[in-house]
RNA sequence: CGGGAGAUGUCAGAGUGGUCGAAUGUGCCGGUCUUGAAAACCGGUGAGGGUAAUACCUCCGGGAGUUCGAAUCUCCCUCUCCCGGCCA
């Protein structure tokens, strides 16, 4: 959630800022009202309950001195209805700001370029020159076919489409990948978390993937419960309504999990191959840091998850993504995109983000600051995107008859 | 899934209708002492909102109710622990 008292105070510079994220200024006129109808809504609740309050002291006292309370009696009941009115409009006050803030999407950060949409972003550096094929490059699904990797009608089968199933060689090398990333994590030094793949809708609530974005989620029938999108949602969480001290920061958490997406509103986009998958492996890193850290780890994470993709020799670019292309709690985020040789393209593998106190505001992860509580910043990135590691592996290492070769970094997990 | 007990500040644990945001211990922060540390002693220390700062308001798992007044009484829900069943 953003701060609405920096929107209150700098309404203009909010507004501009939020105009990249697809907000409209008639949302942000609401909203303001809204903060402002509640902060009046409380005062006169407040004020008026405070001499409730000092009604019911005297009353105690005058019942122990044996006065008469009769007059005093109407009184308080006369206070009591208006207090009964003023707090469910109070309430009213909340629920109606709340309905709306939670829907906001994060500032985007100063350093953020300006652009409309993925065609701005601006391409940082490109890491290990694409190799030269001197036959075509296959994509992933005819080298799936051809080595028996991916059972993509057995994984309809058993789910429904966008499942598929990895057999012999590449369920082993999916297996070596998560090893892989989570050494190198740990090496890096993030802890090593393991995490309920189902959270509860506070905690989707709190990284902000709800209210927005239910339809995105697999919701348990009949509880308020979710398969995870990523290990973004519990590894954040693991300090939801906590205070840590500044000697505690930075945590650095890193998690395997498999992530469930609906991915409602991408119809028909990559529908062939295992691209964009309902269930995909995933190894996350997630940074709880002060303020003051946060950008110094932010680059550490961009760091790390080039240089995964680096030691696989996995050829790849940085690209920092424009104010208009940014998620809904990101604040500044970096993509990496791998080269698929048999997609002549580069593909997202990892995506690097700094919430600020984004999240941690929604989800009340504060630090003790000398007297003061103060809010987190929260970070999160892939350390990688493993079906999609797979997908590189395969045809970057791929030869002309269709074999793939093993990354030499991966042996040792083989 | 069946039977029993419970949910209070970092934790442990008092409090059973008013002056209780809450004893005491512990932890934490600061200080005295010490070459330094420990021990001992002294002081401070829940969260959120509000204010220039005070006032003031809310919060004792969550919700509803009784009452002038609720941590305390009633109801519902959730969760935890113990016993039994089932089970990796």
């Amino acid at each position: 959630m953003i701060d609405l008292k920096y929107l209150q105070k700098n309404f203009d510079e909010a507004s501009r800022k939020l105009l990249k994220k697809g907000v409209d200024t008639q949302t942000l006129e609401n909203l303001k009202e809204l903060f402002s109808n509640l902060k009046e809504a409380n005062a006169k609740f407040e004020e008026t309950k405070a001499e409730q309050n000092k009604m019911s002291k005297l009353f105690g006292m005058y019942m122990r001195e044996k006065k008469d309370i009769s007059e005093l009696k109407v009184q308080i009941a006369t206070k009591k209805e208006e207090i009964v009115e003023l707090q469910s409009r109070a309430r009213e006050a909340n629920e109606a700001l709340e309905r709306v803030a939670l829907s906001v999407p994060n500032f985007p950060d100063d350093s953020v370029p300006e652009g409309a949409n993925e065609d701005d972003n601006i391409e940082l550096k490109k890491v290990l020159e694409p190799r030269e094929f001197d036959f075509r490059p296959k994509e992933h699904w005819e080298l799936a076919e051809i080595n028996g990797w991916i059972d993509f009608e057995r994984g309809v089968k058993l789910a429904k489409s966008r499942f598929s199933v990895l057999r012999g060689e590449s369920a082993r090398l999916e297996r070596a990948l998560i090893n892989f990333f989570l050494d190198v994590n740990r090496q890096k030094g993030f802890e090593e978390v393991c995490v309920p793949f189902i959270n509860n809708a506070s905690m989707l609530q709190g990284t902000g993937q709800l209210p927005k974005f239910a339809d995105d989620l697999f919701k348990i029938d009949g509880e308020e419960l979710y398969l995870i999108p990523t290990a973004e949602v519990p590894l954040t969480n693991l300090y939801n309504d906590e205070i840590l001290t500044k000697k505690e920061l930075p945590i650095l958490l890193t998690g395997y999990t498999p992530c469930f997406r609906k991915e409602a509103g991408s119809a028909g986009r990559d529908t062939r191959g295992m691209i964009r998958q309902h269930q995909f492996d995933k190894v996350e890193m997630v940074a709880i840091t002060t303020p003051e850290q946060s950008e110094e780890i932010f680059e550490m994470m961009v760091e790390n998850a080039s240089d995964i993709l680096t030691q696989l020799g996995l050829p790849h670019r940085v690209v920092q993504l424009c104010d208009g292309d940014l998620g809904f709690s990101a604040s500044k985020t970096i993509d990496l995109e791998v080269w698929l040789p048999g997609q002549d393209k580069y593909r997202e593998i990892s995506s690097i983000s700094n919430t600020c106190d984004f999240q941690a505001r929604r989800a009340k992860i504060r630090y003790r600051e000398g007297k003061k509580n103060l809010l987190v910043h929260t970070l999160n990135g892939s350390a990688l995107a493993v079906g999609r590691t797979l997908v590189a592996i395969m045809e970057n290492y791929q030869n002309e008859d269709g074999s793939i070769d093993i990354p030499k970094v991966l042996k040792k997990y083989m």
